[in-house]
DNA sequence: AGCACGCCGACT
DNA sequence: GTCGGCGTGCTC
């Protein structure tokens, strides 16, 4: 190429050239390559990397796969096959995106197709199976459409729902992507594997008058027509005397103020007096969201705030060690606000159960039409629609759980990752097993922007990484305004019993504060970490246990549907009457979940209003919203549940918190179990008195004396770090140690323990006594696959962790390759917490 | 992940 | 003699 020194370069190489390009592409399959297309000459100027074009792949299945790299160089063993289609004109994944998704992939050992598949929303996924449902309007100009789009929707009508393949046939041809897509775009279609289920923030309706009635005539003139309705005129009346006290009106202060029924407003509805506008409110009770717009920071605050920005100087991450209702979220809003005034954009990253209505429409207050929601209760065409208005900067600021690390940020400008402890930000199953704290990190670093982690109880790697400086540190241990600390008490449950002030699961204590508590016309939430009414079902003669045919766990008997379940697999039997072992009818319970809970306490307390918030009741339509809807609404005192009534939901009226049984998870075998109990007891505890008044907590425990349960007494979180981070050191986990989990599993037990043995002793040539294993895990079979446990923990220093990697995935490879292991499966999980 | 190719048991 | 079981290996 001599002509290259004298001439320009030309503008981009494939698009003057006239020569044959190929591309390679990222299929969204758990496949380890990328595999290499051609283009026809005519599309040159066309292809770009990140756009999507339709490629057959195999016999005859065509995805749609996305544009990793272009090349000039035609693969050496193989003839490429063509590229059908390409379905973008622009990128729909620019080089940030790929340079995170490649990062995943290489840290998390996994495909680049699996990164893919957790990446894009399904409706960006289009591929030979995918469902297609006509979406369109009522009023759509029929006549507007092509005749193509017109022979899909009249199918489509007949049929209800048709597969990508189906239209493939139905048009004889195979390039139906582009016309999809323009069909999408139009909003006439639904892509969707599943159309699920809306996400809905909490509303109600308000009351205000017709345009026509708001004048002193108007209102006369009114007055005078309702002449011959009086309980109209009633209504009218007690909503003019509602509306100078300048509030907002609903249906339930009408009715209170004039003493007329609900069909006298629904009437005046009826006959256009009356305008409805439905409103988000927040669950906190009577609290009015305008006046929180805009807020002042107090002293504590303004600190903070200030030495955030110091730290932002010289560090890229941050941590925020702020104590509950410390008012963070003021500060992140601050924090956005600025990043959003210097022209970039925001992500705030909470975990999936946080994310409430509360929390979005109080940020909607702030941040309006900028904000865009991200959120796997929305279904995949509400998220595709998100991915493009982030795409194209029409949302600045993004509040998403997980997944929304992937959107297509366009100059990011700041992250915060708040609840930064909870391990619902790790992905576990299927592959990518990534973190996204770790992640959005990384995010930061490719927009090279600041990341700020936000945590009551931070993760003991992240309060390490801020006391050895590592990152930024700073601390809110005050409450806001007059919120205090609950008080939290311990009971002794052996010794309560000694005192026979044991009743059922009861101690005389928590069933006196209950009681108290119902006197004060306050609200009481009970936690047992177990779903479920009996946790093993044993028989009492031979010691038979119930157990999963599948699963090496026992089953769980579950009232609600007379039922023994498996909470594994779902595996469901009727309860046994007589034991299968030895044939005696002495069956025996032991351990209990809410149901049981639930149901001794209405033993106990028959007049008292009981709801339960769990996995089994919370399924169904809005099941979640509306037992807590019904338990803000005060319908009920008592609210027994799951993990779930922790995390990020405040009631106003509740006054006590009992935890029943304390030790089952501080007993849990995982060198988790202490931080993890520690964080839930305190954030348990946080929904006490979130406001004024101060709450309480009782603890019901047989190990009163335990070092966890002091410090969850004493709030005291630099404690439990202090004694953490020397188990930490001494038993060689993180942050001094990098662990890496392997799992082998089969559904042949023999081949399942000699595959692990040997995967563990290849391993253990190159890293010797780093390797632990294999051992059977706490449940040695799921799903009839047995499961052996390879774990390894590498050092931070001496050793490369790429190398570990690379010897990890040769070693893997070597094992498929061995015929012997047929039928293995094998799962790699880094930073498995 | 899917899908075809391929080599051993119960049937028209 | 064939139909079909699911083991195994490849897909640009």
């Amino acid at each position: 190429m001599i002509l290259e020194m004298n001439m320009p370069e030309p503008q981009n190489l494939f698009f003057t050239d006239r020569a044959t390009v190929f591309v390679d592409v990222i299929l969204p399959l758990a496949l380890a390559n990328t595999y290499t297309y051609r283009i026809p000459v005519e599309w040159n100027d066309k292809i770009q990397v990140g756009v999507r074009v339709m490629v057959q792949f195999g016999k005859n299945k065509i995805y749609s796969a996305i544009v990793k790299q272009i090349t000039k160089e035609a693969p050496k063993h193989y003839e490429a096959k063509y590229i059908l289609d390409i379905i973008d004109e622009k990128p729909i994944v620019d080089g940030a995106q790929l340079q995170l998704w490649d990062w995943i992939s290489d840290y998390y050992m996994c495909s680049l197709g699996e990164v893919m598949q957790a990446a894009l929303p399904s409706a960006l996924k289009l591929a030979s199976e995918t469902k297609i449902a006509s979406a369109i309007p009522e009023d759509f100009d029929r006549s507007t459409l092509t005749d193509k789009e017109y022979l899909i929707i009249e199918a489509l009508e007949v049929a209800g729902e048709l597969k990508v393949n189906d239209i493939v046939k139905l048009l004889s041809q195979k390039s139906v992507f582009p016309i999809l897509k323009a069909m999408f775009d139009k909003g006439i279609i639904l892509i969707s594997e599943e159309i699920t289920e809306r996400y809905k923030p909490k509303t109600k309706v308000f009351f205000s008058f017709a345009p026509e009635f708001r004048d002193e005539d108007g209102k006369r003139n009114l007055l005078d027509a309702l002449n011959r309705a009086p309980k109209q005129q009633d209504a009218v009346l007690g909503f003019m005397q509602l509306l100078k006290k300048g509030v907002d009106v609903t249906r339930q202060m009408i009715m209170e103020a004039s003493g007329c029924g609900s069909g006298a407003i629904t009437a005046l509805v009826d006959k256009g007096v009356f305008q409805v506008k439905e409103k988000v409110v927040s669950r906190f009770q009577g609290e009015d969201l305008e006046l929180e717009a805009n807020f002042e920071f107090n002293d504590n605050q303004k600190r903070v705030f200030d030495e955030i920005h110091q730290c932002f100087e010289t560090k890229d991450v941050t941590l925020l060690h702020g104590v509950t209702a410390s008012g963070k979220t003021q500060l992140y809003i601050r924090l956005i606000e600025e990043a959003l005034a210097r022209g970039h954009s925001a992500l705030y990253l909470l975990p999936e159960i946080a994310l409430t209505s509360q929390i979005t429409a109080r940020l909607k207050l702030h941040f309006g039409d900028k904000l865009g929601v991200y959120h796997s209760k929305f279904n995949d065409n509400e998220r595709a629609e998100v991915w493009h208005k982030v795409m194209k900067n029409e949302f600045k600021v993004i509040v998403g759980a997980r997944s929304s690390v992937f959107l297509p940020f366009q100059d990011l400008g700041i992250i915060i990752v708040d609840e930064e402890h909870e391990s619902s930000y790790k992905q576990y199953d299927p592959a990518p097993r990534y973190h996204a704290r770790d992640t959005a990190i990384y995010l930061g670093y490719i927009h090279q922007t600041k990341v700020l982690l936000g945590s009551a109880t931070p993760s003991i790697e992240s309060f390490y990484n801020a006391k050895s400086k590592k990152y930024g540190f700073v601390q809110l241990l005050e409450r806001f305004g007059q919120a205090q600390l609950p008080e939290i008490h311990i009971a002794d449950i052996p010794q309560e019993g000694r005192k026979e002030n044991m009743f059922s699961y009861f101690s005389g204590t928590l069933l006196k504060a209950i009681e108290g508590a119902l006197e004060r016309k306050e609200q009481v939430i009970l936690f047992q970490n177990r779903r479920g009414h009996t946790t093993i079902i044993q028989c009492n003669t031979c010691g038979f246990v119930a157990k999963c045919v599948n699963c090496d766990v026992s089953m769980t008997y579950h009232k609600s549907s007379n039922m023994m379940h498996c909470h594994y697999c779902g595996h469901v039997e009727p309860p046994i009457k007589i034991c299968p072992a030895c044939g005696m009818p002495h069956i025996e319970s032991k351990g209990f979940g809410t149901e049981r809970v639930e149901e001794e306490l209405e033993l106990l307390m028959p007049n008292v209003r009981i709801g339960r918030l769990d996995l089994d009741s919370t399924k169904g339509k809005n099941g979640f919203d509306k037992i807590i809807g019904a338990f803000d609404e005060h319908e009920f005192d008592i609210l027994i549940g799951t993990q779930m009534v922790a995390k990020g939901l405040d009631f106003g009226k509740v006054s006590l918190i009992g935890i029943i049984n304390a030790d089952t998870m501080i007993n849990f075998p995982d060198f988790r179990a202490y931080e993890r109990a520690f964080s839930l007891f305190l954030q348990v505890a946080g929904r006490a008195g979130r406001r004024e008044a101060g709450g309480q907590v009782i603890i019901q425990t047989y190990t009163p004396k335990h070092r966890v349960l002091e410090q969850v007494v004493a709030h005291d979180y630099q404690a439990m770090f202090d004694t953490e981070i020397i188990e930490r050191k001494n038993f060689a986990y993180p942050p001094f140690y990098r662990v890496i989990r392997i799992d082998i599993k089969h559904m042949d037990i023999q081949k399942c323990y000699d595959g692990a043995k040997k995967f563990a002793s290849g391993l253990r040539q190159q890293l010797g006594s780093r390797v632990l294993g294999p051992e059977t895990p706490l449940v040695g079979r799921v799903r009839n696959y047995f499961i052996q446990t390879i774990t390894l923990k590498i050092e931070r220093n001496n050793i490369s962790i790429v190398k570990v990697k690379d010897l990890i995935k040769m070693v893997k490879n070597d094992f498929i390759a061995d015929k012997a292991n047929t039928g293995s499966r094998i799962v790699i999980d880094v930073d498995p917490y």
